[in-house]
RNA sequence: GGCCGGUUGGUCAAGAGGUUAAGACGCCGCCCUCUCACGGCGGAAACAAGGGUUCGAUUCCCUUACCGGCUACCA
């Protein structure tokens, strides 16, 4: 039990579910289900200021749709809550590890103002900069007890040593050794009471038994100052899993500005959710055998996080897209149908057409499902178009043939019983036979005739079906009158 | 400024001393075909630069360049 790997997404409730959160909660779900460990969740609301009312909603949605199921956490009691900090903290938790820091000499009361710590910035390289410099340590026991009673508010502050260095290992870095006087006395409790995210990811890491610790690359630089609180205490260091940054095409931070840089934008562009997962887990790590497309089962059982990459990855939508086309694709046709009707009926707008057929027609020439609104408008009314359309090379198509093949096609099509699109291409193809055309040349001009475009889900005989004879015939008839003027 | 990382085609990425340097997306071409799409086949396209080490470096070491992060009472 003790070697059980249990790992834990550890989200601030600031907002929507960031692409780069989204796929360190995955890569840490994958490590715990690939090993058979546990999946924990614990909200990291320690920032009073960030605070988003409804994020910890949002990010329970977006983990149930992307089908991450969350073994522990503020709605399972797994034994080590609770899994919120400002509960945790309300408990007395953090203060009370705080103050056996101070006990130890590890940790000490710091009452500097503000303009004092301002005081000790220094301005070089257009940044501003600077370090504690241990004032308070220096304090003796009176001093720290008055100004205790007499309430001055104060921070605790850890107290590393200014020579030696300290070395951290991540599984995907390797070994990280910086000088101890680079090491700040970083703040572990703040003014207001709450930890600091550095002091209490720490604390709660090891009170709640997770050993392996998933996160952005953003932390690493400061890792080893987790080392030494965990020395400080005497526990035994976790596994560091440090994730590589995804980056927007210019290499830029992923921002709410290239408009998908959330799992919920994504969404409501029209993404699978299983296609954002999938595509998600490619970006920084790739599995063995190559096969892109995986499910949630085939990622846990080939997750190796020791393969993860070191460097950025550029999240391309481009890509998304294809994917979430071929996951598209392989949806069931019911299921499908579901999802792709509100687009249809919005594209037609009340238009009479069989809406299952037009289904299956958009789902092969579709990425998103937004994508069908365009492809399918023309069946709602025909755009205005040139009559320049009906000249195509390849078809051997001219306005002379096109107009001469319309008018005789309408009795044709007038005649015929059975409007179903094997049928009408059984006819037409009949008919381009007796009159001693090719096929193309039947099927480009009624094809043009009926949707105005030069490429259109379904083929002529298609969209004659869907349209109904009298619809049909409507159509070509005008395309007539306009190759006639 | 200091410190810490990173750098294989446009993008995601295999490869870790000797390879014709995989594969995927995108792009281009051909085939299939009642247009488009799907599908099939093929093509263009990469080891940041300079020094070492070595019989031999994309792979190891150093330097430089560029990118990113940290240097908060934010996470």
């Amino acid at each position: 039990m003790s070697d059980m790997v249990k790992t834990r997404f550890a989200p601030s409730p600031t907002g929507r579910m960031h692409v780069g959160n989204l796929r360190t909660a995955l890569y840490s779900y994958l490590i715990a289900r690939h090993a058979g460990g546990t999946f924990m969740l614990r909200i990291e609301d320690t920032d009073q200021e960030r605070f988003v009312e409804g994020a910890t909603d949002i990010i329970n949605r977006t983990l149930l749709l992307a089908g991450m199921t969350v073994d522990e956490g503020p709605d399972r009691d797994g034994g080590v809550g609770p899994y919120v900090q400002s509960e945790r903290c309300r408990q007395g938790i953090y203060m009370e590890y705080a103050k056996k820091l101070v006990e130890t000499g590890n940790a000490y009361y710091c009452f500097c103002t503000k303009e004092r710590l301002e005081s000790l910035k220094v301005t070089a390289g257009g940044s501003e900069f600077g370090m504690y410099d241990k004032h308070c340590l220096g304090l003796s026991e009176e001093e720290i007890r008055e100004n205790l009673e007499s309430g001055r508010p104060y921070v605790i502050r850890l107290n590393v040593p200014n020579e030696g260095t300290t070395t951290f290992h991540d599984e995907i870095y390797g070994d990280i050794t910086v000088d101890n006087a680079e090491l700040d006395d970083m703040i572990l409790i703040k003014s207001d009471g709450f930890p600091t995210y550095n002091f209490a990811n720490v604390v709660d890491d090891h009170l709640m038994g997770i050993t392996h610790v998933v996160r952005g690359n953003e932390y690493l630089s400061s890792s080893p100052k987790y080392n030494r609180i965990y020395d400080a205490f005497g526990w035994e260091v976790p596994v560091y899993v440090h994730c590589p940054l995804i980056t927007d095409e210019n290499h830029a931070k992923l921002s709410k500005r290239s408009g998908h840089s959330s799992f919920e934008d994504l969404t409501e562009q029209g993404f699978l959710p299983e296609a954002i997962v999938n595509y998600t887990a490619l970006l920084g790590w790739n599995p063995p055998d190559n096969e892109e497309i995986m499910s949630l089962d085939e990622l846990i059982a080939k997750f190796d996080y020791r393969k993860i990459n070191k460097s950025p990855a550029v999240f391309d939508i481009g890509k998304l897209r294809w994917m979430n086309g071929e996951y598209i694709r392989k949806m069931d046709p019911e299921a499908f149908f579901e999802k792709a009707l509100p687009y249809i009926e919005s594209a037609l707008q009340g238009s009479p057409a069989d809406r299952h057929v037009l289904a299956e027609l958009c789902r092969q020439r579709i990425e998103t499902f937004p994508d069908i609104e365009d492809l399918i408008g023309f069946f709602r009314e025909v755009p205005d178009y040139s009559t320049d359309l009906y000249v195509h090379k390849k078809m051997k198509s001219t306005k002379e043939l096109s107009l001469e093949v319309l008018r005789d096609v309408v009795p044709v099509l007038e005649g015929a019983d059975d409007f179903t699109n094997d049928a009408l291409y059984a006819v037409l193809s009949a008919f381009a036979e007796e009159k001693g055309l090719k096929k193309g040349q039947v099927m480009w001009p009624v094809r043009t005739a009926v949707s105005g475009l030069p490429n259109t889900p379904g083929g002529a005989t298609q969209l004659l079906e869907i349209l109904g004879k009298e619809e049909s015939l409507a159509r070509i008839a005008d395309a007539v009158k306009k190759l006639s003027e």
